[in-house]
DNA sequence: ATCGTTGCAAAGCATTTGCATGCCT
DNA sequence: AGGCATGCAAATGCTTTGCAACGAT
C-alpha cells in the first residue's frame, strides 16, 4: 500500500486525493479477499471521498493499471476486477483466478496451477499464457 | 446446422426467419473458425436479412443459447462470442479457447488441454471447471 | 386461433471524452 | 510556474425492455 504509493511516485505519476482514495479502497478489498469492479470501487470511493467523480475513478484505474500499481482480471460474464499488483513470485506467473458462475465468487489459485496448460499451449501452439489475466469459469464447492 | 434447426424444433422453439438467419451466420462463421460477438452477428444478419432488428438478434442469441443450440464463450476484454454447440466428445468437456491479447485472435484448444488444471481445482477446491466457457489470455505465436 | 416472436423506439447502464479549472510537484 | 489530473456534463455504444402487431405451429 505505502509501497504502491511510492511506486506511483517513482513512475512519475502524481499522488492526488482521488488516486489515494482509490488505492485505499482497492487495498482494503484486497485484504478482505474481495475482487471489485470499477463500478464497485467507484461506489466505495464515493463513500470515503465524495468529491471524487466517477469519471476520475475510471481514469485512475486505467492509469494505475498501466503504471503497474494495480492489475486487472477479466472475469467471465464481462466484468473486470482490480487488485494491487504483486511482484511475480518465481518462475511461475502471477496467481490465477477461477469464478463460480452460480454464486459469482472469485477464487484465487496458486500460480503453479496453470503450469500444465501453460506448458502444453507453449509446446503445441507457441502460445504464451498470461496466467493472471483471465478467470476460468466453473462451479464452486458450495454451489454444487 | 440442419441438426441445429431440428434441435430447436424439438425443444419447442419456433423456427423463424430471424432465427434461421442467425443460425446461418453463426454456422458460416463456425466453418471459417471465426468467433463472432453478438454485435458482429447482428451486422452479418443485417446483410442477409435486413428486416431483422438488432434487438431480435440479441433475444435470439439468448434463447438459442438457453436452448443449447448455441453456446457462448466469454473472452477476456469483455466480449462474448457464440458458436454452434457441440455434443461433449467423451469424458472430457468441450473444447477450450485461448485469446491473444495482442491481435485478439481466438484459438480453439482440444478438450483435454485443461485436464490437469481441472483435476487440481477439483481436488484442492472442489471446484468443477467448465472448460469451454471462458477463454484464457496470452500471446500467440505470431505476436511474440 | 393461439401464443411465442418480432419490430420499433425508447430507456438503461457502464464507460469515455472535451474542456476549462485546479493542484501536485 | 507548468502541466498533469480533475470535475462536470454530454456523448457514446452496447444491450434491454414495453408494447402492439405479426406469424409459426
Amino acid at each position: 500500500m505505502a509501497d504502491a504509493v511510492s511506486r506511483l511516485r517513482s513512475a512519475g505519476e502524481r499522488v492526488t486525493p482521488a488516486r489515494y482514495a482509490v488505492l485505499r479502497v482497492v487495498d482494503a478489498a484486497d485484504l478482505a479477499d474481495e475482487h471489485l469492479t470499477a463500478e464497485q470501487i467507484g461506489a466505495r470511493v464515493a463513500e470515503v471521498e465524495p468529491s471524487v467523480h466517477r469519471a476520475t475513478v475510471y481514469r485512475t484505474l486505467t492509469s494505475l493499471a498501466e503504471t503497474g500499481v494495480l492489475s486487472h482480471v477479466h472475469l467471465g460474464g464481462s466484468a473486470t476486477v482490480y487488485h494491487l499488483a504483486e511482484p511475480p513470485v518465481n518462475h511461475h506467473g502471477h496467481h490465477g483466478h477461477v469464478q463460480c458462475h452460480v454464486c459469482g465468487r472469485v477464487l484465487d489459485v496458486p500460480p503453479d496451477t496453470f503450469d500444465g496448460v501453460a506448458r502444453r499451449l507453449l509446446d503445441e501452439l507457441g502460445f504464451v499464457l498470461d496466467t493472471g489475466h483471465a478467470a476460468l469459469l466453473g462451479t464452486c464447492a458450495d454451489c454444487r
